[in-house]
DNA sequence: GATGAATGATTGCCCAAGCAACAATATACA
DNA sequence: TGTATATTGTTGCTTGGGCAATCATTCATC
């Protein structure tokens, strides 16, 4: 499309960090106030609670997180501590490990969902018109196809 | 507008937290290996260069960058170890200690400014369609609206 | 089957950033 | 004028995360 970023264009690359940094410390902060945990250890509770058998490999956690292997480690070396999740060996392949969803996992993520959803409808959803909705996702998934890609 | 979310209206919201993180990840590898800084730095000079005289406080660098004070004050330390800013301190207020962009600091944004630019419209800008600019920068707007005063 | 390459997780080390406490200075107001 | 309050920047401490090296295990090839 256009091979040189007209003013305009950066702008919107521009307020895209601005929205991004803005709403996350918002939904950041909401999320510590409540359930005194972050929005990373939310993401990692999601993201199980939705794998089968709420339980993943490291290395499919870290791809889902968007964060490395040794990130993901630590990650939930503290989550086990705190008892939200517990790590267990896979008997197939000796070399992995999954991270399972503990009862307490699951009741922190349901204690702190309703109020997460409610700051991302307060903080995003609700600056979205008609029409919107379809775009935007349009526009992040070409992205996503593309970068993905290379 | 919708008070409870529905499902589209999260997915909308997983996207822009993926496009932001591949992005950034893109244009920060591509930065730290052709210029060898990241994307901090070329945020503060950036900022820097659009300042009057090239000079801006802490505490406004730090509400422009998104970041706190102490965070700024390393921040700086470490720019103007590199040689590309330096501290000047006020003759007015003796509390506030001004970052100024030397020459090399100018030198290195004039370097990095055409591939980082490459880099956004390749990684960004090019997945805009017609009439996503104007609708993006609405939304974006909004939200920013709406989010700065509470 | 043995041996070299690939893969999964962990560890050591480092860096960047935040919070809270602080020092220096400026402002308000009594 | 003098004292309380606010503001600016810095520092100590902690935290979260990345990279590269490592260990254990599995796979591939001979």
């Amino acid at each position: 499309m256009a091979s040189q970023s007209s003013q305009e264009q950066i702008s919107v690359w521009r307020s895209f960090l601005e929205v991004h940094s803005a709403v996350i410390k918002a939904l950041e902060k909401e999320l510590i106030e409540d359930q005194s945990f972050s929005l990373t250890w939310y993401d990692v509770l999601t993201h199980l609670s939705e794998a089968p058998g709420a339980r993943m490999q490291h290395q499919a956690l870290a791809e889902s997180l968007l964060l490395s292997r040794s990130g993901v480690t630590r990650l939930v070396d503290r989550m086990a501590e705190a008892g939200l999740v517990c790590r267990e060996s896979s008997p197939e392949d000796r070399r992995v490990s999954y991270v399972v969803m503990t009862q307490p996992g699951r009741d922190a993520l349901d204690r702190a969902s309703p109020g997460h959803m409610h700051g991302i409808a307060q903080h995003f959803v609700r600056y979205l018109e008609a029409g919107d909705v379809a775009l935007l996702q349009g526009f992040f998934s070409r992205v996503l196809d593309g970068e993905s890609g290379g």
